[in-house]
RNA sequence: GGGUCGUUAGCUCAGCUGGUAGAGCAGGGGACUUUUAAUCCCAAGGCCAUAGGUUCGAUUCCUAUACGACCCA
């Protein structure tokens, strides 16, 4: 019995449309007293494992061994009277050799209307066909889920970067290394949670609506909380509640956490994203130096099963130990003149002009270099490579350097021109920490939107003592991007943030 | 926010200094008992992103808008 059997209008449109055609089946299949959507079908394997336990199997031969499993049918090639099928699991795909003459004329005639896309479950015997495909034989074929939307075409598959972004399940579907992209997120972050809890670490879950927005330069999104009757902040760092841990009395600490920064999209930039920040007591920058250097590497072996990565055609290699350079020897040469502290603030401002970078009046020394270091430096960098000596100006949360009061104990780590980590040997000192506060509030008031506001609380916390302590943030939607040769940060987003579409159906 | 490029059938793409559109895949009908992007035959499928403008006539030229990609801020 065939289902696309029907008379009509809805033939007609059914002739022009394939949802059409799909919905007629549909109810056709219905009409017939069979669920299209039933509950549960019961598996014995997978693709994967038919696969490993037949690898041997001689073209030709039939095991004998009959084997339930259930998936996608993502290709049908109808061959008269006999019907092949590619079905897909989670585990990989494997053939449905289907004839009348194992499964009776009328399930194959069912089988002869599935679509690409149905989902189904089959029990089988396990055979490879003449031609070396190792292959189901079904004696039964069961619908599990009717597919109503034609997949996109099977050989160019979807590129359409808009689509494949805003229906992800599409371009998963469609786009098989793509889900590899996510399979290996998942491993990255498994790895880098394994690797931390062996050095004693504990993972803790600290908000994400703020009353004060803090621990980075960042603005924040504005919500709102009705029943309080107050403006919510959604957390741009989890920084000032993890260093709240350290008073605590909790020494490792670690939090992979999703942030909210309320700027302008890009490949490298999603107004959500997902990092590592992790705080450990009684060391310093060397230390923090020597966590990030074990734990990219570690979570590299373990991923990858190398050091050596091609990105984006450049080759990147992360064996140890990795280069440490200051800030200001870098920014330095790539002006080819000697910058430091000593030059004054005009100095430093004609400087920026002469090498085209924009600079604002409110910017402070600190800022300048700062901004001369990202503008020149930065994407020359290959790396992997520690930066570190930052100005005091730009680093409110980092301890003072012992050696210049103008810098302070913070890297960052580049690898092909991105930062992939910033860390600081954390301030510690209450009374500094207010200071630096009150020099952001300046900063703000004076036009500085990104600059932080004063956290009485944190203040307050910090007067009951801080241990010494190093601190990591690490982004891992950009380690991803790394470790995964991705362009584009959405390429490591499952749903990366869109514009909302104009909908006409 | 600025610039460049793009938007044509469900998907992937053609479309010539302006004459209202083509293919492959998918979908529909038919043939085929070992296919692998199966193959062959037949028929169908279009608000050419949207709104204006120029023109006898616009998918094509111009302007604006929407969405996307990249570059810059």
């Amino acid at each position: 019995m065939g289902f696309s059997d029907a008379s009509g209008e809805n033939e007609r449109q059914a002739e022009l449309d394939p949802v059409a055609a799909r919905r007629l089946k549909l109810s056709a299949i219905r009409d017939a007293g069979i669920e299209p959507y039933p509950a549960r079908y019961e598996v014995t394997t997978s693709a994967r494992e038919l696969h490993e336990r037949h690898a041997d199997l001689e073209p030709g031969v039939s095991t004998g061994e009959v084997v339930r499993l259930a998936g996608r049918v993502v290709a049908k090639r109808d061959q008269g009277r006999i019907t092949f099928l590619v079905l897909r699991d989670g585990s990989g795909e494997i053939q449905l050799f289907c004839r009348p003459d194992s499964m009776g004329e009328q399930a194959f005639e069912f089988v002869t209307d599935l679509d690409a896309g149905d989902w189904v479950g089959t029990e089988g015997e396990v055979m490879r066909t003449r031609r070396g495909e190792l292959s189901v034989a079904p004696t039964s074929v069961t619908l599990l889920s009717k597919s109503l939307r034609p997949l996109p075409e099977k050989y160019h598959g979807l590129t359409d970067t808009e689509t494949r972004y805003r229906q992800r399940y599409v371009d998963l579907i469609a786009n098989q290394q793509v889900r590899q992209v996510f399979e290996t997120r998942f491993r990255i972050i498994a790895s880098m949670r394994r690797f931390l809890e062996s050095r004693g670490f504990i993972e803790v879950e600290t908000p994400m609506l703020h009353p004060v927005p803090g621990g980075a330069a960042a603005r924040p999104f504005v919500t709102r909380h009705n029943a309080l009757d107050m403006d919510l902040f959604l957390r741009i760092a989890p920084e000032l509640y993890l260093k709240r841990l350290l008073v605590g009395g909790f020494e490792r600490v670690f939090e992979i956490n999703r942030s909210f920064r309320n700027e302008g999209m890009s490949p490298r930039h999603n107004p959500e994203f997902t990092m590592l920040e992790a705080y450990q007591a009684f060391t310093d920058l060397d230390g923090m130096m020597e966590l990030t250097e074990s734990m990219v590497v570690s979570i590299a072996e373990e991923v990858l099963g190398t050091l050596s990565l091609e990105y984006q055609g450049t080759q990147v290699e992360l064996a140890r130990p990795w280069q440490r350079r200051t800030l200001l020897d870098l920014v330095s040469e790539a002006c080819g003149t000697e910058v430091s502290f000593d030059m004054t603030l005009s100095e430093l401002a004609d400087l920026c002009r002469s090498k085209q970078v924009p600079i604002q009046p409110s910017w402070g020394k600190g800022k300048l270099i700062t901004e001369l270091f990202e503008k020149l430096v930065e994407p020359t960098l290959a790396g992997p490579v520690f930066v570190t000596g930052y100005p005091l100006e730009t680093s409110p949360l980092a301890r003072r350097d012992s050696d210049n009061p103008e810098l302070t104990g913070r890297f960052e780590l580049i690898v092909n021109g991105r930062e992939i980590a910033n860390s600081f040997s954390e301030l510690v000192d209450p009374i500094d920490q207010r200071e630096r506060f009150m020099a952001q509030a300046a900063a703000k008031v004076a036009g500085e939107e990104e600059a932080m506001s004063v956290d009485e609380d944190y203040l307050r916390a910090m007067e009951y003592g801080m241990p010494p302590a190093g601190g990591l943030g690490i982004g891992i939607d950009r380690l991803v991007m790394l470790l995964t040769d991705s362009a584009s940060i959405r390429d490591v987003l499952l749903f990366p943030h869109m514009r909302p579409e104009l909908r006409d159906d």
